[in-house]
DNA sequence: AACAACTTTGCAAAGGATTGCATCGAGCTG
DNA sequence: CAGCTCGATGCAATCCTTTGCAAAGTTGTT
């Protein structure tokens, strides 16, 4: 069916070995011979054979992805970035949705290790053993997530609050609400410390509303007790849930940004079209994925040479119309 | 390193050849040796080498899927499907995101093809020959596209669209109004033909605003030409359109539903967190993904033998609040 | 002119699993 | 009990590519 290595020597008239030289190693044959070899292949159409050349090379030439839920508008971007990076370094990606089931999610991945030479996973709320362990056997790359030594690649979250609060303080709010993820999340945790400090630095009081489902729903539950606050302002874990927040406001004819500002984080594509518009701390999310191939290709490439397998991505506050001067109290 | 099966033949004291049956073809080997050479595969943590299978088989066992921006709402829930499906079938899902890029696409599809033991393509503008071509020399299945006989997945977006049409009538709806996608998608052709139909069946007037970028900008750009021709409804072409369209009949303080009704197609998240929320077409379409996967395996298992190669799956309106009593003219 | 060093190429083994064919033994039939 | 069938197992070839080593050929050095 398709041409194997053989075909593509015999027409041009040399041993398998010498084609495979010249397309993976062409500095190791002559010239001519080169130029021969690879308008042999070009003429038979051949492409190498993935599964015996990892067969003996013991590299795939895949990488594995996997996100806890593709339906979150987060994970589309990152997604996309990988893809990207990886079809540059001419990589496959294996993708995997765990659905938010972390018991799922244990097997799933440890199949997919094995078919794949590195591992991005963009997992929030995995146990920190299961990923210890996994970090063991695998090379593995963490997005939106530190844990341990694990090579990482994180948004500077703690900036963008900073920059909200600077933000809020500007507009003249002295008192502002935290509408947080899920517990168990690790970028809930990084921006709830930030904003703490944030805050304190800022002299502004901080009603923290609890935790929430990191949904649209999240937000629209939170809503009530953030009014209930008196705060004048409010930032939630992310654009979902402020985008939740909107809307139950709305709903109780509580005008944003007037009576309270809201502010959100991650720069979804709905959060420029809801009405008002979003104020948002932005993250490169496919900027995320792009970077972390790079690390992980470098990790593949030279395990322990790799000096920084920590990248922290900058993020900015973008200011939309949810947010604006503080309300007279 | 990892076990081979002739570890797991040693440890069982049987030859490779039964470890591989007894895990294979179970039926061929007796059941005390079965059972003894599965105990020593778990002890020993055996999987077998799937590049090493792959090489001997000619299968992989795995799944290509291709969509053309991850970004749109409506792909995400698909690649779940595929997902899940292909998951509880033991096939990794490699994914690939073309980004609206025609040329790149027919590159990345061809290195995607060599790897996969069948594809699955969200491609609703890749040109025809490009289809045709491709076809040919894989195990294909399109989704939400219709093209000569090659397998697919589609919606009953004509019956979706009759029951909106049904539905608007009900209401008192004389007129109304199609936002259509890009004209060269399948889908968009498919829908308008099948508005057309409707609308003359109810005695509807329709006036068709055109072409437009199947994103929330597109919907934007709509909204004035509908609001000009003076219906008192509208359809577009998807969801994420007809959020544009909400959007920009906000600021234009055009009362939704009052002065004007809208529906969309597609049934994404934002669609029911939209106010008002939105009517919609809603088609399943985490069960087109898992739809697609099983027609893809009954190709691979029984090329001839399958007898229907075209699902074509229900759709159903669900009102919500964008749709009302058409206002009096 | 002889030898060393180097470049270029080929040979053959290896990687792990599957599978056609051969073998072996047990059970059945007449 | 001889002969036959059939189930269970092992042997060895095979899939395609990569790569260590050796051979052959070339160039340069003394």
């Amino acid at each position: 069916m398709r041409a194997t290595i053989r075909e593509v020597a015999r027409e041009a008239g040399v041993s398998a070995s010498t084609v495979s030289r010249a397309l993976s190693a062409p500095e190791m044959v002559n010239d001519a011979t080169r130029e021969r070899v690879l308008r042999a292949a070009e003429r038979l159409g051949y492409a190498p054979n993935r599964a015996a050349r990892g067969l003996i090379t013991g590299r795939t030439g895949n990488l594995g992805l996997i996100v806890p839920d593709l339906t979150n508008p987060f994970f589309p971007s990152v997604v996309k970035g990988v893809q990207a990076r990886a079809r540059e370094a001419d990589y496959a990606v294996f993708l995997a949705d765990t659905d938010e089931d972390q018991a799922a999610e244990a097997g799933l991945v440890r199949a997919l290790a094995k078919q794949v030479d590195g591992l991005i996973l963009c997992s929030p709320r995995a146990p920190e053993e299961e990923i210890r362990d996994l970090a063991e056997h695998t090379t593995l790359v963490m997005v939106n997530r530190r844990f341990g030594n694990v090579p990482s690649v994180v948004f500077d979250s703690a900036d963008g609050i900073r920059q909200a609060i600077a933000h809020l303080q500007a507009l003249g709010h002295r008192r502002v609400a935290w509408v947080g993820g899920p517990r168990a999340s690790w970028s809930n945790r990084d921006r709830v410390r930030a904003l703490r400090s944030a805050a304190g630095a800022a002299s502004m009081e901080l009603f923290v509303a609890g935790h929430f489902p990191p949904y649209f729903e999240g937000g629209v539950a939170a809503a009530d007790l953030v009014v209930a606050s008196g705060v004048t302002s409010v930032i939630a874990y992310n654009d979902v849930m402020a985008l939740g927040l909107l809307s139950r406001l709305r709903d109780r004819d509580v005008q944003v940004p007037h009576d309270i500002s809201v502010i959100g984080v991650d720069d979804i594509q709905m959060s420029a079209m809801s009405a008002p518009a979003l104020t948002t701390v932005s993250v490169g999310k496919e900027q995320a994925g792009r970077a972390a191939v790079d690390l992980l290709l470098a990790l593949l490439q030279q395990p322990d040479g790799v000096r920084n397998t920590r990248r922290e991505l900058p993020t900015q506050l973008l200011v939309r119309g949810s947010t604006g001067v503080a309300r007279v109290t």
